[in-house]
DNA sequence: GTCAGTGCAAACCCTTTGCAGAAAG
DNA sequence: CTTTCTGCAAAGGGTTTGCACTGAC
């Protein structure tokens, strides 16, 4: 585990202009819901957070800052559900488990899965990420 | 390679009877559509590959269908792309290639990574799929 | 006659967009 | 001032649902 959470205001200040990402204050409220800890968010999940106290950001400018923090590399989209997306504070390499009784995502650590060499890529292409997902659901209640 | 395409209609109802899918007449055209090659089509590409001669199969209808093939494990549910869910007639193990840029999906062949064993899974789950997604996007054009 | 399957349209829900107003420097 | 960001509401688009009709046995 390389990343510290919860990070502190100036953390995630200092972590957004490393990326490139102006922080203005409402990308600093949504930013430090995020880095409270490693969690696997949806967008909703995000505007209550950031709105717990009272409202501070709009729906609209949570999915803004949220597609602007993906395209940024400072959150990474999980995509498991076809229903919503996952945001994921942690960006080291890293893998899934999607329970799908439940919805529940939770980390598997790079080193526990062994991904060898990757085959050879379409032509004209570059790797971008790689993303494995394993699914798992509930077993049977045993008795 | 395991599984043969294109598949007559024959096969592709006995595939249906083995995996208990009634094989009523809009169901055997949509299973035809698939089964027609290796390819990965969204719900909305299987409802005009159907229809294109002429009207046979109605939007509610193949959605359904979709979703009773992939719960009865005759087609395989890929997820990388939150505006749509792909449908892959491939049930063998394999994972996929999506280009980001293109949106286009393609197979890797299972041997051609190698996952080693699985790290333990949450306590009560058992495993139900492994999906492994390697993004790739085009290179810049090279001078 | 019964029950599963189908079709149509409306409803749903997450997400994106257009645009006017606010904030930052 | 000029540029960037934000908020609101409406639009968008894939998917699901309610319900009446059809068809198979």
């Amino acid at each position: 585990m390389i990343d510290k959470y919860p990070k502190s205001r100036s953390e995630v200040i200092d972590l957004m202009r490393t990326k490139g990402v102006n922080p203005t204050q409402q990308r600093v409220e949504i930013a430090q819901a995020l880095f409270a800890q490693p969690q696997h968010v949806s967008a909703d999940q995000v505007l209550s957070l950031v709105n717990k106290q009272r409202n501070i950001v709009s729906k609209a400018t949570v999915y803004n800052t949220l597609g602007l923090f993906a395209r940024k590399g400072l959150v990474r989209e999980v995509i498991v559900d076809p229903t919503k997306v996952f945001y994921d504070p942690t960006t080291s390499p890293h893998h899934h488990f999607y329970n799908v009784d439940t919805g529940e995502l939770m980390d598997v650590e790079h080193g526990s899965i062994n991904l060898g060499e990757l085959p050879p890529l379409p032509e004209g292409t570059q790797a971008e990420a790689i993303d494995v997902v394993i699914r798992v659901r509930n077993s049977p209640a045993a008795f």
